[in-house]
DNA sequence: AGATCATTCAAGCGATGACTTGAATGATAG
DNA sequence: CTATCATTCAAGTCATCGCTTGAATGATCT
């Protein structure tokens, strides 16, 4: 070993920390918390190429956060564990205490100043046993096909001006996307409660929900 | 706002991964878990030029993870809080169970394959009441002054050899340094074990022992 | 075996990062 | 108010990163 050892392992800290310093490797990473996906589809939905998409890949695999397995043809990647997404969170809630940017533009995302406190995935839970509340995931209508929570409506932000003449004017609505990262949820619940309903946002998102073991409806297909 | 919300937040979050992405700056931030410093301090434990180390911390700085204030002449930097040493704990974990080169890095600092498991620092607490170990500071005097644990002796690794036969042969002895990121405990321990001694790592070092709310002893000065 | 398709590699470009050097700032001490 | 000292700023250099384009793998399907 040429260089002290001490040093080498603060390069091979900060080569993790250096795969979760760009925007499009989050994209990514956030898009495998949904769940195991190919090159082509997470080039897709992240808009990259598929050849910076796939450089982006191999980035994460070097520092260990993501893995891939050949299925046929297709690559298929995935979070190496769930310290991963514990990595990513972490990530979010320091950025979140400490950068004034990041409350600015959560602000802006809701609306305007009242952003009521999420419900906690357990709260819903139990509201869901009792049927006294309606659910609603924001995502694109792939991802909710291949899993969502049992019971949920689903709606992209696109849709939601359509479907708010179903909604019961007096229900309580809890609103969940792809997870922390995403916006869908806070969008959506600003968009709801311009039109006086009575919405809030689900403390994280799917991934979450399936991390804490609960049920998770899957789509025949 | 030009760019979209998302992609603004997921710049924030990066901004923040990137900060932690430079060996110099995770560095930085091991001397800061040890208490609030000066810059020249920093700049001389970490082997940076003054300009260099300030740029640094001012990044730093910007990424939220440490904050200042002037006393007299001099700026006083220190970490925003205590989610700053989770994030750099789990990078490390993270790091530690996925990249193969972190593996053998430490393998090789323990001198080659029996690296006994880390005595939890619960354990030690309660060994140490018990007056049934002898506990090795492994770190530079003046660290050792400005806080350590009761009843430590303090001997660098070039000191060791020294004090070598003032142990007792029997004696349980855990050896603790500046925490995870610090390699010094790793290699006295080896060094101990070399000499037949009965030797083993403390988990984590003085800034997690501390932040335990355990008893740490300062000398006057 | 040859054709096909998803992924990866390789080269090139502009932008950003780390480090050095030397000058500027800004608070304190005389 | 000037001198001093710690820190920060500014400019320059070399290396690396992110992205694009076009070619090269490597596994399947006929």
């Amino acid at each position: 070993m040429s260089i002290s050892p001490k040093l080498a392992l603060l390069e091979e800290y900060a080569l993790v920390a250096r795969a979760l310093s760009a925007p499009a490797r989050l994209s990514l990473l956030e898009q495998l918390a949904q769940g195991e996906r190919g090159v082509e589809a997470l080039a897709e939905k992240t808009g990259l190429t598929i050849a910076n998409c796939s450089q982006h890949l191999q980035q994460l695999r070097r520092a260990g956060l993501v893995t891939s397995r050949r299925d046929g043809k297709a690559v298929i990647y995935r979070l190496t564990d769930a310290k991963t997404l514990e990595l990513m969170d972490l990530l979010r809630i320091v950025a979140e205490r400490n950068l004034a940017q990041v409350e600015r533009i959560l602000r802006g995302l809701s609306g305007g100043e009242d952003a009521p406190e999420p419900v906690s995935r357990a709260d819903l839970a139990a509201r869901l046993a009792e049927g006294s509340v309606t659910v609603l995931d924001v995502r694109p209508a792939d991802e909710y096909a291949a899993g969502h929570i049992p019971g949920a409506l689903n709606a992209s932000l696109a849709q939601l001006e359509q479907i708010l003449p179903t909604l019961a004017p007096d229900a309580e609505i809890v609103a969940y996307c792809r997870g922390p990262y995403c916006v869908y949820a806070h969008q959506a619940v600003a968009t709801l409660r311009r039109h006086g309903l009575n919405a809030r946002r689900l403390e994280g998102g799917l991934p979450e929900w399936r991390e804490d073991g609960r049920q998770v409806l899957v789509d025949a297909g």
